[in-house]
DNA sequence: AATGAATGAGCCTTCATTCAT
DNA sequence: GATGAATGAAGGCTCATTCAT
């Protein structure tokens, strides 16, 4: 699967041959068809297990924040990271067009996004009822939270370089809480809590 | 040319072939290859194209802005008015991978690009010395002016709808403004600039 | 065997999977190997197996004929009842090509078919010595007795459809007769002798 | 097509690849497909071009006969001779399924037998009226006409010689006529109508 | 004897590209 | 400039067969 990964990386998986999967893999056409069907379930069966990958640490980070303005920062700073340390998934995930996968896909990808959205949504409403974070719609929040990172993540990832990771992650989390949190307080003055990059 | 963009936004540019392009477009195969040499000829003039327009009013909304944070503003709510007037487009500058044009093309890009960041980065810098914007790297700009409107764009396109753009478009040039602006003054009463959409 | 039979009449040998009979006789790919060898292994014991069936009944009509004209109408009539009564067998001996079978079912094959003629030869030879058969070279003989039945039976398998099963086989009987028989009494007044199909 | 012919016979149509039909033609795969899309489309054309060929003269053999008898008879004499001096066509028609072919085809190939088949019973008809016929099921006379030509036929084609053509021809004329004339003159003092074989 | 995962040769088909008209 | 028939390399996939368990 890493071989598969790194092989529909390197030209999309429609110009991506099984034949150079199963150079790269060692393994035999025969084998990858028992095992994933087609090469439609193998890019589908990649582009589910790497968005469980991700989503998992993504709840988390938000399990430790204290309060709305730690949580955000810490979605913020997980994502990033997670595309750092994770460039060839995080390649796949952002270039894989989710509507060309197989139906089978799809719903397992639904059933992913499923419990995904209601974690994130339960989240979000308490910290809406709390006061702490501004009521919005959906798509905003998205577009306010995740398009900064996603942008810079496909800068990073085109330019195969990571610079200033961490300068980049406080001011992109910095920019989230200014635009999703409900504080009036002066937002420069805000205590740093992000983790360190290794 | 149209037809092509149809056509390699219906599947992708390597799952479309000649043959559908010609079903569409009335046009004989060989037209094809004495106007663009090739598929991949094809879909570079088509990024090019794609680009360009897209370039054309970014920077013509800069020229009306009386300030910063109209500018700021005008931009976004450009962005996202281009996307929902031409979604085809759109799609098409969204999907393809850059990295994967022919060197011909990635040339007329980087002229294009060099032009349109030269603009940019003129009347970023410019704001910044008049202590209008916040001095931040690049890729911060970046993310954070065109990271939400790309994101959002995608929403729309992939889900087929556009609920809300005036909302939206509001939304995100203010979060933009707090993010980018070095203004103290609450985001709230800023005065609302952006047209409205028919 | 069973369902190597119907899985081989659906769609032909050559379009027919090792896959889709185990699938069908819920056995195990290595046991259908361990027994018979390769597909072209089972499509011949198949077929040699389905001959036996045949003959056994073929020779056996012959065996309670009083006379020549009985004699002939019992072939007739049994091998349009084998058909109707096997359907299966009967479509998957008139569709094979012995000639794309394999050497070691060709030689059993062979072997079955020398007991086989012999015996037939054997009974027209004492008839045409008798002076009750017309004396006509071999392949006369099987064209006008086991021609028509065999046309017959393909249109009913065909079909799907056996309708007038008895007027049938009297007609081919009688005309069997009139072919064969070295008689000069008028056909039509000959005292009818088959069985009735239940 | 002559080749594609050749091809399917030598081991049949699923056994035969492209490559074969091209490396005896001479022609380029795409070819093939460009002319008949696929692979069952060739072999469709092929059965239809074969029965044609072989009904055009079937019909045109019927249209010299002065009366019912030598109507028959020409009809197996024609019969046989087809198949004698077309024995790839013969092989081709007589061992394809049908039922396996595309709808496409079969399509043509109902339009074909609908023809057919009306002039024929045009004719059988009204020997029927005159009273040179008897009266029997479509069937009969299908099975008693066809099937002892094809019978021979596959013996001859199976064998690969064609002894005593002219002999099985009258005796095989001389028996469809027994089984289908409605006459009592004795058969054998009927006058030979059919051609002779050079 | 039975099992079924693994193998990889070979097949049908597609499609970008060429070139004679 | 335009056309579209011809080309043939390349790809996804199937499936008979093997063999370790």
């Amino acid at each position: 699967m890493r071989a598969a990964l790194e092989c529909f990386n390197a030209r999309g998986v429609e110009a991506c041959s099984i034949a150079a999967i199963c150079e790269r893999s060692q393994a035999s056409v025969g084998s990858i068809y028992h095992h994933f069907g087609s090469k439609e379930g193998l890019a589908g069966a990649l582009y589910c297990e790497g968005l469980r990958r991700f989503q998992r640490g993504y709840l988390a980070a938000l399990e430790g924040a204290a309060d709305a303005r730690q949580g955000i920062g810490a979605l913020v700073r997980y994502h990033l990271s997670w595309v750092v340390d994770n460039p060839d998934w995080a390649r796949y995930l952002l270039r894989t067009r989710t509507d060309a996968l197989q139906p089978q896909a799809r719903q397992a990808l639904a059933t992913l996004n499923e419990g995904f959205y209601a974690a994130m949504g339960a989240w979000f409403s308490a910290q809406v009822q709390a006061g702490a974070i501004r009521r919005l719609p959906r798509s905003v929040y998205v577009a306010l939270l995740v398009g900064p990172c996603q942008e810079w993540a496909r800068m990073v990832l085109r330019d195969g370089s990571n610079p200033h990771m961490d300068e980049v992650a406080d001011a992109l989390a910095d920019a989230a809480w200014r635009a999703l949190g409900a504080s009036t307080e002066p937002a420069a003055a805000a205590p740093r809590t992000g983790r360190s990059r290794p």
